[in-house]
DNA sequence: CGGCCGTTTGAGCTCTGTCAAACTCTGTGG
DNA sequence: CCACAGAGTTTGACAGAGCTCAAACGGCCG
């Protein structure tokens, strides 16, 4: 089966001006933006774009979930963060000038709205509220990223799983079931955690003998809260 | 000794417009921030700020060096980065306006301008070159940051400790007898690579027995750059 | 001189990664 | 409809990297 290749899609109804982002935008910006975007499907293991490649423009997602991920030298892959509706990803190489040090691939069903980089620099040049948006979600990720840092290098597999857990319920909600609402291999699982697929599968089936969470395949439930967070040392 | 006293300083030596940070500003932006600055020479161990608390600007370094560090929750200090010369400082939290989520900590006798939160502003809203400039320090940083978080969740120790000597080589530079030019302690080393005091010392000795480093103190020699690469893995 | 901080070394142990094998589940092709 | 291949999951056994604890040593400063 061919997943790869990207469908364009309806532009009506991924218009932009409803994400945060862009509310600094005023009228004329936005027809600039939607007018200059191009939408496109992407489907389940499609890869957005590699590390190594010159990106043209940034993608902004309005549909589906995407994981970005950055190879090391043996080929294990980590994952750097998820990202969902409402987010823009591949602006930092774009604005640093360099290639992309990061791999964007769909975990779910995604419609991504590339914006060209010259409409990026336009927004940014004329617009200084924007500039200052801009700003203030790189600072927000390069927070997330300090944070991580910290904790992969001190906490244990086990601290950093729970972590992990609390993070995808805060990023990805819980049905009314407390079932968390993304599902991601076991070896996913292990890659953003940084550790082994085996180990995951111990320490979650720990946390299932210990009454902390539920599995039902890749649906994970969780039941004790609080605990979770006690085994997370947070 | 009391060492936490910043002492205010000759302005006059301190212009800010050589710096690279500020090249995109005109004139009269340069005379606003040199007006609004103000420095102050901080000792060795002295702190700039710690985290939790709220900042009313951002500092730029124009002398000395220090360490960027996040406490975890058993009280280990994390080294996020280092800093020296025309390296600025805090502005993450102030853009986010958050609380400081890392503690600034003088390693060598530093002189830092202190720029207030508005004139920042002022900046970014009137100049877009300088916030495209700001946006790119923002991302290098948060590239750096990842490249670490793959580093510390896939590498081992060893490969670890050869990346920070090698790091701190590009950073600090190397005098002509091949010595890292900055002092750090063995808890300091294993602040950065994330690991136990002892490992470090370990693995030093382990690298001056493979002729790779000479020690003598504090003072580390590099005498076989290409093998720290290998062993760096890199 | 004494105390403190940083460094070094040794011993032991635990966490976690690796390897191997079996099992489940799904989709494919005969 | 069944057999099969392949991917993902699970479990067990094992080894070793790296952490902790303890003790001794050196240098520096008051």
């Amino acid at each position: 089966m061919m997943r790869s290749t990207p469908f364009n899609t309806n532009v009506e109804e991924n218009d932009l001006s409803k994400f945060k982002i862009f509310r600094p935008l005023n009228p004329q910006e936005l027809q600039r933006l939607n007018d200059d975007k191009t939408c496109s499907v992407y489907r389940k293991g499609a890869i957005v774009y590699r590390e190594g490649s010159r990106l043209t423009g940034f993608y902004c997602i309005t549909q589906g979930i995407l994981k970005i991920i950055k190879t090391g030298n043996d080929g294990k892959e980590q994952i750097i963060r998820f990202v969902k509706k409402g987010d823009i990803i591949a602006y930092r190489s774009l604005l640093s000038n360099e290639s992309a040090c990061t791999t964007a691939k769909v975990i779910e069903e995604a419609i991504l709205c590339h914006i060209p980089y010259h409409t990026l620099l336009y927004l940014i040049e004329n617009n200084p509220k924007f500039s200052l948006h801009m700003l203030q979600i790189v600072c927000r990720e390069l927070k997330e990223a300090n944070d991580y840092i910290t904790d992969i290098a001190q906490k244990t597999v086990r601290e950093r799983l729970a972590e992990v857990l609390l993070l995808l319920k805060d990023n990805f909600n819980l049905d009314s079931s407390n079932t968390l609402q993304i599902s991601l291999t076991r070896e996913e699982l292990a890659n953003m955690v940084g550790t082994a697929t085996e180990s995951v599968i111990r320490l979650l089936s720990e946390f299932k003998s210990d009454k902390l969470i539920e599995l039902q395949g890749r649906r994970i439930k969780i039941l004790d809260l609080p605990s979770l967070y006690k085994v997370a040392n947070l």
